[in-house]
RNA sequence: GGGCGAUUAGCUCAGUUGGUUAGAGCGCUUGCUCGACACGCAAGAGGCCAGCGGUUCGAAUCCGUUAUCGCCCA
């Protein structure tokens, strides 16, 4: 136990650093595989290796310290595995920006080179949000740092690949795919977010071939029918059965197209005449297929327009050309009009662009086999979803799976591992390690998607596919802590690789987060600036309080409203425990807390009530935690350490502190000390380094430093209900007397006298602590007895059936006592009709059970009991 | 169009298998330099638990339906 005094304030500023650097000395944050302790682990979700810490990642990642945390104070081997994934897409294009500013463009590079600068990049600014995390307080163990490239991690991926290639999962098609313009790659359906956009709807004519007649059709993207290849209708459209296998001359272009039949056509919409694009819309692909049309890619791999359109379109953007050709459709008096329209537009991720659908050959992993093992997984509770619904949205998802697209255009990523025979192009190579010959083979230019990475984290970050002890120890996992934007992306293919390689699940429970959104309810996000920097929040309130506050407003449902002033309560608290800790210190002896041993001490009420108290704190806290309820564990300790230990103990230890009895100020001083131990305890995991200085206030010589200290789990069968029944009564008997001063106006300095009328069986109970109640009420002298009269000109409060009368000379407001009175009076009525009716009701009675009946009886007495004695002394004023 | 979720005090939210006199923080009102804390102390006001219907002895809690809002998927 420091015998120094603890500081005015607390200081976080240089305090957070110094622990985090001491527990990194001491190795507290690593796993030993070699442990027989029981395991605890869990993988971070790799944050992109570009990012920086935002307001998410403190949630998500306070989450997981707070997991880990509290299972190494159980004495488990705990280990958490952080690192971060390359992000193709992402990293990419951060790259080539750069090298653009420095006037280098991509295409001038060969590949080699192109990665050179790429890793360049990774190396500078990739540890940045590492080092975030650590500032945050994560403790990680740092010796088994994973990057989704690493060597180790890179073999793992293309093991999988080949397995499944030769497994036959994988395979290679020509597809419509989604098309980002600015990465010049596929990307998966997960990566579009679709968007309702005000658009316009065009109305062409196209010309039947040979007549004078035209049909009308209605399009939202009008460059593209310089790709049409047929015009469809409804087979049992009237208007159009004649024209049915006649022809349309294209204009602008004057290509001869079939008119086709189509139920797929809505005869409803527009004209009920549509064109169709084969290779630039999904439907039309399918429509293309069914009636063997024509496939025209009219587009770049940037989205301009390529040498299969006339010339004066050739290069074109595929903006400009759409003006282009509405233009001269007007020009040409093949407009028919345009119309306003809302639309739904598919937008790249990444690149923030309208997606193209673009016809490529891509790798594509086949699902439905994967699905059936993970799917079961979570429907028969081998894997929990904290919250539970989010079940349902995974089970909806994986029942319509469709394949992946895991191929990407890119150079930064895992270059696929196939090999094609220079001689023989459908000769293929798959495997690992390349041909042995490759002299005579050519490797698959594209790379594989980055979640085609991540998917295997849990396992890869160990060294599979070798068999080693860490992946033995640490999977599967315990806990997975992410949002639930990316349940398909990742979530759901980890637990599918997890039975693919593995035979078993990755996790045992997965959480959930919120999403954070600003006090008028946007969605954090970088490009409305509206997302906080958590370092400044770290800095204004301290990186506990922020961590505290961020747990404590972070709730079970979809969405948190987040706002600065609400992290105020986290530094609060922060500040309350502080001084509460300084307060109880300052009044220990030198030498520390007395040595009396709790166990066998003779305790008084307050200090078997707050003990109690600490109890089942400890059990709630445990409950909550135990079912991911991690703002309820921190209420639970904020509620206990301010309302209990600092509203009630504390002021109750000051009677002991400074009374005439040095034995019970020692039993006092060693009850607080333990308390705050408690409080601290249960607190570490949300707010560590707050709680690991005060400890080394209180510490024993035995103590070990508070991150490694054994946890607090409570105990049913300790509960102390007398004590918390007594301790109630007193609290009430406090209260009431306060009420009556306040509203009679009586000046704090100023003493009053307490008279109590039937004071039933608690007369020992009020003599013994009449100190405590002289104090806390701020009372003089207290007259017990059972037929006490009424003192004159005093003020009424009935607890538990006891008369309190506080008697007010020259001070007392009749007004004020009447309303005072009268509120209650009009309270306990509407309560006792409710009870009465109920048990005038014979099915109440009859069929609920005895121990409501009974409870419902008791009521039914007590405040019948209050109401009269009100009553009296109500009247007895009117 | 399909699915998921929300609706409880002025605001932000708790409320776990149906039974408490429905809670917290902030905000508000009143009074406080009372031997740690004004980032504080004490007291107080404020709620037909979105509407309707049902199940039940009993519903904020379960079921159906409507409305409003949000998210996901097509």
């Amino acid at each position: 136990m420091s015998t120094s005094q603890i500081d005015k304030t607390y200081n976080w500023d240089k305090l957070e650093d110094h622990w985090y650097q001491h527990w990194l000395e001491k190795g507290y944050f690593k796993g030993d595989p070699d442990s027989d302790k029981e395991p605890y682990s869990i993988v971070i979700p790799p944050p992109n290796v570009t990012g920086m810490l935002t307001m998410g990642h403190v949630l998500n990642n306070t989450i997981q310290d707070v997991l880990i945390r509290k299972a190494r104070m159980e004495g488990k081997n705990a280990c958490w595995i952080p690192g971060t994934d390359h992000a193709s897409i992402a990293t990419e294009s951060k790259v080539v920006k750069m090298l653009e500013k420095q006037g280098i463009s991509k295409d001038s590079l060969s590949r080699d080179e192109f990665m050179t600068h790429a890793w360049a990049w990774k190396e500078k600014y990739g540890g940045i949000i590492i080092n975030q995390l650590k500032k945050l307080g994560c403790s990680c163990d740092w010796d088994r740092e994973r990057f989704t490239m690493d060597e180790g991690y890179s073999r793992a991926v293309l093991e999988a690949f080949v397995q499944l290639y030769h497994k036959g999962l994988i395979y290679k098609g020509h597809r419509l795919v989604n098309w980002c313009p600015v990465s010049k790659s596929a990307i998966s359906d997960e990566e579009v977010i679709h968007q309702d956009k005000n658009g316009k709807l065009w109305h062409f004519r196209y010309p039947i071939t040979g007549t004078e007649d035209y049909l009308v059709v209605a399009t939202t993207r009008p460059e593209t029918m310089l790709g049409d290849t047929a015009v469809a209708v409804h087979p049992e459209d009237e208007r159009y059965k004649n024209s049915i296998g006649k022809t349309v001359t294209l204009p602008l272009v004057g290509r001869e197209i079939p008119i086709i039949s189509d139920t797929y056509v809505d005869k409803d919409f527009g004209t009920g005449c549509v064109k169709v694009t084969p290779a630039h819309d999904p439907n039309d692909f399918a429509m293309g297929e069914r009636h063997d049309l024509e496939f025209i890619n009219i587009m770049n791999d940037d989205a301009s327009m390529n040498s299969e359109v006339p010339n004066k379109f050739q290069g074109l953007s595929r903006e400009s050309a759409r003006k282009t050709v509405e233009k001269e459709m007007e020009a040409e008096g093949y407009l028919d009009k345009v119309e306003d329209y809302s639309n739904n537009i598919g937008f790249s991720e990444r690149g923030n662009v309208p997606i193209e659908f673009y016809i490529s050959e891509q790798w594509y992993l086949k699902m439905d086999e994967l699905a059936k093992p993970a799917l079961d997984a979570v429907n028969d509770g081998q894997i929990k979803f904290h919250p539970a619904h989010w079940t349902k949205t995974y089970n909806h998802w994986m029942e319509n799976i469709k394949d992946w697209c895991i191929s990407r255009q890119l150079w930064w990523g895992h270059q696929i591992p196939v090999w094609y025979n220079k001689d023989n192009p459908q000769q293929l190579h798959v495997s690992v390690d390349g041909p042995e010959d490759p002299e005579n083979w050519t490797q698959d230019e594209d790379v594989l998607d980055t979640w085609a990475s991540s998917w295997l984290w849990p396992f890869a970050v160990q060294a599979w596919p070798e068999a080693e002890k860490n992946l033995k120890t640490f999977y599967p996992t315990d806990a997975l802590v992410t949002g639930p934007d990316i349940i398909f992306f990742w979530v759901a293919r980890m637990i599918m690789s997890g039975y693919e390689f593995l035979d078993d699940i990755p996790f045992k429970d997965v959480y959930f987060t919120s999403i954070l959104r600003d006090e008028t309810g946007k969605k954090f996000s970088k490009s409305l600036g509206n997302s906080p920097d958590p370092f400044d929040l770290f800095k204004e309130y301290g990186t506990d309080a922020t961590r505290f506050g961020t747990m404590l407003m972070a709730p079970q449902g979809l969405d948190v409203l987040f706002s600065n002033s609400r992290l105020e309560i986290g530094r609060n608290f922060m500040n309350k425990l502080w001084n509460a800790s300084r307060f109880v210190h300052m009044n220990l002896e030198r030498g520390g807390a007395p040595k009396i041993d709790l166990e066998s001490a003779e305790l008084d009420l307050p200090e078997r009530w707050i003990l109690s108290q600490l109890n089942q704190t400890a059990i709630r806290v445990n409950h909550q935690l135990d079912r991911f309820h991690f703002n309820e564990a921190a209420k639970a300790i904020y509620e206990f350490t301010w309302g209990d230990f600092c509203d009630w103990y504390i002021e109750i230890a000051k009677t002991r502190f400074y009374g005439d009895d040095p034995h019970k100020a020692d039993v006092s001083r060693v009850v607080a000390v333990h308390v705050i131990k408690g409080i601290l305890t249960l607190l570490h995991p949300y707010s560590p380094f707050i709680t690991e200085e005060i400890w080394s206030y209180f510490r024993n010589d035995a103590d070990s430093d508070l991150i490694v200290s054994p946890w607090l789990n409570g105990n049913e069968s300790q509960a102390d209900t007398e004590a918390d029944t007594s301790m109630g009564l007193l609290k009430e008997m406090v209260t009431a007397v306060r009420t009556i001063r306040s509203r009679m106006n009586v000046p704090p300095g100023k003493k009053a006298d307490l008279v109590i009328r039937n004071v039933n069986g608690h007369q020992s109970n009020i003599e013994s602590f009449d100190d405590i109640i002289k104090t806390l009420g701020r009372i003089n002298k207290i007259t017990l007895g059972a037929n006490l009269e009424k003192p004159d000109q005093s003020a009424t409060a009935v607890v538990q059936k006891m008369e309190l009368f506080v008697p007010l000379k020259g001070l007392i407001d009749l007004d004020q006592e009447i309303a005072r009175l009268s509120k209650r009076l009009d309270e306990l009525k509407g309560h006792l009709v409710g009870v009465e009716k109920k048990l005038a009701n014979e099915n109440f009675v009859n069929r609920a059970p005895e121990n409501v009946v009974a409870h419902e009886k008791q009521n039914l007495q007590d405040m019948t009991a209050e109401f009269d004695l009100v009553k009296a002394n109500l009247d007895m004023l009117q």
